[in-house]
RNA sequence: GCGCCCGUAGCUCAGUCAGGAGAGAGCAGCGGACUUCUAUUCCGCCGGUCGCAGGUUCGAAUCCUGCCGGGCGCACCA
C-alpha cells in the first residue's frame, strides 16, 4: 500500500454475487476514496499496478466505480478437483489452529420429562445438532447435552397424576393428562405391580411419597420416549444430565455458598437473591424461597457451574464455550443465565445464548389447534412418522433461527419443489446414476491426475466448479454464525450448478474421450461435495430416488 | 407499559452480523426443452415504493432514531 502512495488498510476479499464480476472482489479502492482524496477508478488503478498477483489468479481487473475483481485460473480449478476426490470425506470441513479449538458443550431441546416433545422442540432438535455438527465440521470439540428437568414439584405432580389414572380417579386441572398418562400407568403398572400405585392409610388423594416415588419412575420413562423420538430424527446425545443429581450431591448448597462468599447474594423477606440485576438483568432473582426450598434457577446456576469445569476440563487450546438453544418462550431466561454467569466466575462471553423462534404446526394453512386434553396433541414422532426425517429436518434448518416457520403438514408431505431437500437429494442420486451407467458401460474414466481438467471451460463448468470451491467457505461461515440456512442454501445452489451442468453437458460423450473424462471426475467431486454438505444437515444422500 | 424477534415478488423465504456493482431463490402463473448419462430436471417470460418517515454515508434491504403492523416474554411458577 505504502508502494502505491496509499493509507494501510484490510483489503476484505468478498466474492461478488455476480459470476462476471470474478471469484472475488475487493471495495478497497471505493474505501480508501475519502482518505486519499483522490478517484476511487485511480486508486484502483494504483493498487492493481502495484499488486503481487498469485499463480492462481489468472486475470484482475478494475470495474465499476472501483471495484477490483479477480478471476482464478484453470489449473486453481483442476488442483480442487484433484483434492475433494482424493479425501474420502469431509471436504469442506476445516481445522483451526489448535490455540483456537474450543470444547464446545452445546444444550437443546432439554424439554421437560413430562410429556412427549411436541413439533416446536423438532427445530431445535435439527437445529442443535446441525450446529453441532457445522462446530465440530469448523474444527472445534463438541458434547451435545440434554438437561433433565427430574426434580422438584413439577416431578412429583406428574407422579400424582399417573397414579391418579391408575387408579381411575378424577384429575384436577394442575395434573397432567392426555393418552400418554395413561401410558405410562400401564407400563409402570406392568414393570412393577399395581401396589405402586397405593398408598398406606391414605383416606383421600395421593400420599406425597407414593407421587415421589412413581413420579420418578414416571419422568424416567418419559425420558426414556423422548430419547427415541429424538433419535428417530437422527439426533443422538452425548450427555442426559439428571438435574436430580445437582440436588443430591449437594451442588446446589454448594453453588449458593459460594455465590454468596462472593458476595452476589442478600437475604430479604426470609429468601436468598441473586444480586442479577447489578449484571444486566431486570431484577434479582431467588435461588432460595423463604421455606427453604431452591428455586429452579439455583439448580440452574449449579449446573451451569458444573457444565463450565466440565468443559473446561476439556482442555483444548481455545477453552470451553457454553452454548444454549433456547425457544423464544424462554427468551425472559437469558439475561438472568448470563448474569448467574458472571456471578459464578465465568469469563463474558463463554456462555452464549441463542433464541429461535417458535414454530407453527398447520395442515392446509389452518393452525393445528394443540390442546392437552387427550387425542388432541401432535407429537413429534407423529410428525416424523408422517413426513420422514430427512424433510422435517430440513425444512427447520433452510429457515433462519430468527425466522417464525410455518410447518404446514399439508405442504411438507408433497414430494415436490416445496420441499428443497428433494432438489438437493435428486442431484445427488442423478450423479451416482451417472456414475452407475458409466462402469456398466465400461466407460473408461482413468484416474484423475491422468484427466486433462483443463478441459472444462464450459459455462456451466465453470458455475458448477465455483460453487463447489466455496463449500468450505460456507462451512465456516455457517459455524461461525450458526446459522444452519447457510449450508443449506449452498447446497441448494450446488445442486442447481450440478442440474444445470447435467442439462447441458454430456460425460458420456463419443468422440471426445478427454473432456468425458474431465467431466466424469468434475461429477464425481460434486457428489462428494453434496454428500458432505448433506451430512453436515444429517439428510440423506440417497443413491437413487 | 417494558424487553426480544419479525415485516423483502401473489405465497414461502435467503440476503442484514462486517453498508458496495441493475435486490436473489423456490412455489404459484404463462411459454418452451427428453428416440441420447434419472424431466423430482433445465431454459425463458411475468412479478418488488426491501412496512412507513427521518438521519448517517461517495453509497443503505443492511447502521441510527421515531412510528405502524404481527409473534414471544416479563413469578418466592415449573
Amino acid at each position: 500500500m505504502a508502494a502505491a502512495g496509499l493509507p494501510d488498510a484490510d483489503p476484505e476479499l468478498e466474492r461478488p454475487r455476480q459470476p462476471e464480476h470474478g471469484e472475488w472482489a475487493t471495495t478497497l479502492a471505493l474505501r480508501l476514496a475519502k482518505p486519499a482524496k483522490a478517484a476511487p477508478r485511480d486508486i484502483a488503478q494504483r493498487i492493481v499496478d502495484h499488486l503481487d498477483v498469485p499463480e492462481q489468479v489468472a486475470e484482475v481487473e478494475i470495474a465499476g466505480p472501483g471495484f477490483v475483481n479477480f478471476r482464478l485460473s484453470a489449473s486453481y480449478y483442476a488442483d480442487l478437483i484433484r483434492e475433494v476426490v482424493a479425501r474420502e470425506e469431509g471436504f469442506g470441513r476445516s481445522s483451526v489452529p489448535e490455540e483456537e479449538r474450543e470444547h464446545v458443550n452445546v444444550e437443546f431441546v432439554s424439554a421437560n420429562p413430562t410429556g412427549p416433545l411436541h413439533v416446536g422442540a423438532g427445530r431445535w432438535a435439527a437445529t442443535g445438532d446441525a450446529i453441532a455438527a457445522l462446530l465440530e465440521a469448523a474444527g472445534h470439540e463438541v458434547t451435545r447435552e440434554y438437561y433433565v428437568n427430574d426434580a422438584g414439584e413439577q416431578v412429583r405432580r406428574f407422579g400424582e397424576s399417573v397414579v391418579l389414572v391408575a387408579r381411575g380417579e378424577e384429575l384436577t386441572d394442575d395434573h397432567y393428562r392426555g393418552g400418554y398418562v395413561a401410558e405410562i400407568a400401564d407400563a409402570l403398572r406392568a414393570a412393577h405391580g399395581a401396589d405402586l400405585f397405593a398408598d398406606d392409610g391414605q383416606a383421600q388423594g395421593v400420599a406425597p411419597a407414593t407421587a415421589a416415588r412413581v413420579g420418578e419412575l414416571a419422568v424416567e420413562a418419559m425420558r426414556a420416549r423422548i430419547e427415541g423420538q429424538l433419535h428417530e430424527l437422527g439426533v443422538d446425545y452425548d450427555v442426559w444430565f439428571s438435574e436430580r443429581t445437582l440436588h443430591d450431591s449437594g451442588a446446589i448448597e454448594t453453588t449458593v455458598a459460594q455465590l454468596t462468599s462472593d458476595g452476589h447474594t442478600y437475604a430479604d423477606d426470609g429468601a436468598t437473591f441473586l444480586r442479577t440485576s447489578d449484571h444486566g438483568d431486570d431484577k434479582d432473582r431467588v435461588l432460595v424461597r423463604s421455606d427453604g426450598r431452591p428455586t429452579y434457577f439455583a439448580a440452574d446456576c449449579a449446573y451451569l457451574r458444573e457444565k463450565w469445569d466440565r468443559a473446561s476440563a476439556a482442555g483444548t487450546g481455545g477453552g470451553a464455550r457454553l452454548f444454549y438453544l433456547l425457544g423464544a418462550d424462554h427468551h425472559g431466561y437469558v439475561a438472568r443465565l448470563l448474569a448467574a454467569a458472571e456471578c459464578l466466575g465465568i469469563p463474558s462471553g463463554r456462555v452464549e445464548i441463542r433464541i429461535g423462534q417458535l414454530v407453527n404446526l398447520l395442515r392446509g394453512g389452518e393452525p393445528v389447534r394443540m390442546s392437552k386434553r387427550a387425542g388432541e396433541l401432535i407429537t413429534l414422532d407423529e410428525v416424523v412418522e408422517e413426513v420422514g426425517t430427512d424433510v422435517t429436518r430440513y425444512h427447520f434448518l433452510r429457515q433462519g433461527l430468527d425466522t417464525t416457520v410455518d410447518f404446514d403438514l399439508a405442504v411438507v408431505t408433497r414430494q415436490s419443489m416445496e420441499n428443497p431437500v428433494y432438489y438437493v437429494q435428486y442431484a445427488h442420486a442423478r450423479i451416482s446414476s451417472l456414475i452407475r451407467t458409466a462402469d456398466e458401460r465400461g466407460f473408461d474414466h482413468g484416474t484423475v491426475e491422468e484427466a486433462n481438467l483443463l478441459r472444462l471451460d464450459h459455462p456451466a463448468e465453470h458455475e458448477l466448479l465455483r460453487a463447489l470451491a466455496r463449500l468450505p467457505l460456507e462451512v465456516a461461515e455457517a459455524a461461525e454464525l450458526r446459522a444452519t440456512q447457510r449450508l443449506a442454501r449452498h447446497a441448494e445452489e450446488l445442486a442447481g450448478t450440478f442440474h444445470r451442468f447435467y442439462t447441458e453437458c454430456r460425460v458420456l460423450v463419443d468422440g471426445d474421450e478427454e473432456l468425458g473424462r474431465a467431466r466424469y471426475w468434475l461429477a464425481v467431486a460434486a457428489r462428494r461435495a453434496l454428500a458432505d454438505a448433506l451430512a453436515l444437515l444429517r439428510v440423506r444422500a440417497p443413491e437413487r430416488m
